[in-house]
DNA sequence: ATAGTTCCTGTAGTTACTACAGGATCAAGA
DNA sequence: TCTTGATCCTGTAGTAACTACAGGAACTAT
């Protein structure tokens, strides 16, 4: 027979780490709340771990370059893994997601739009006053300050 | 002589609170970390202010709205008081900020794309397995998983 | 055998606040 | 004057989502 001793866990958390572009310590954090299984450990202590372990980390790392929440991952991880009816909870999720994403990218438009005006104002570098602080400072549109 | 006792600190945290809509306890948290100047103080201990904690507190609320950190609101504030050339430094760190604020809602922007995108894929409530689930499992454009 | 790397636990730091706990003080009405 | 209720005080701990040590133990390669 040939031979490669099936051992359920394989990798050094080293390993792991790189396989799934996530800090060492973020996994032991991520073990140690709940968010990955708990990892096996050899006699001395260390951990292996096995390709369930990396898909786990796969997700959730894409999950969080989306945006998601730990919450929210958690809850994307439970649908992911039971089944029934589960595909409407899981868009719930999404869409609720997008919905703040839409939210934050209309804040921050206003917010370029204002920037970048105001530091147009600042670029003839001429002003006695710098625009910026004046906004800042409160000039119009708000209830007086003494 | 007219009367009106010229106190310097006139109002207590509280009307302060209100007055520059910060909460009481991040007045106080302000003036720890240095970002406000120390109140005057009562011999019973509690704290008197005047017109200038409004006005810097409001500079700070406004920069703050507009997604300053506090390091760069530190900043702006040393550069509000201070004179001499001040007005390239603040349009520098506006126009940082602005880089960031562009990156931001860029990225942003393609995440709303994808997840949309993601999620009309699920409308129909008929797909044996929920595209968002696969997408975050890992289908497309990755290095091969295990 | 030894050197260098990786691993372990546990704690503390980060950002920018917010939320108590447990008292002290103030302002107004009876 | 007394009392009640609001406000104030300090100090600590909690939030999200990790990151960064410190001080050891264990693995790997020479």
């Amino acid at each position: 027979m040939p031979i490669t001793i099936a051992r359920l866990g394989q990798w050094t958390i080293g390993e792991l780490s790189k396989a799934s572009q996530i800090h060492v310590e973020t996994i032991r954090y991520f073990e140690k709340i709940g968010l990955i299984p708990k990892a096996q450990r050899l006699n001395s202590g260390h951990r292996r771990f096995g390709p369930d372990h990396l898909g786990r980390l796969n997700f959730i790392r894409r999950a969080r370059d989306m945006g998601f929440s730990q919450g929210e991952i958690r809850a994307l991880i439970g649908l992911s893994d039971g089944e029934a009816g589960s595909c409407a909870e899981v868009k719930a999720i999404a869409d609720a997601h997008l919905r703040v994403i839409r939210q934050k990218i209309e804040g921050l438009g206003r917010l370029e739009r204002l920037l970048s005006q105001t530091s147009a104002k600042c670029s003839r570098g001429r002003t006695p006053a710098c625009p910026i602080i004046a906004v800042l400072s409160g000039g119009e549109g708000e209830a007086g300050v003494p």
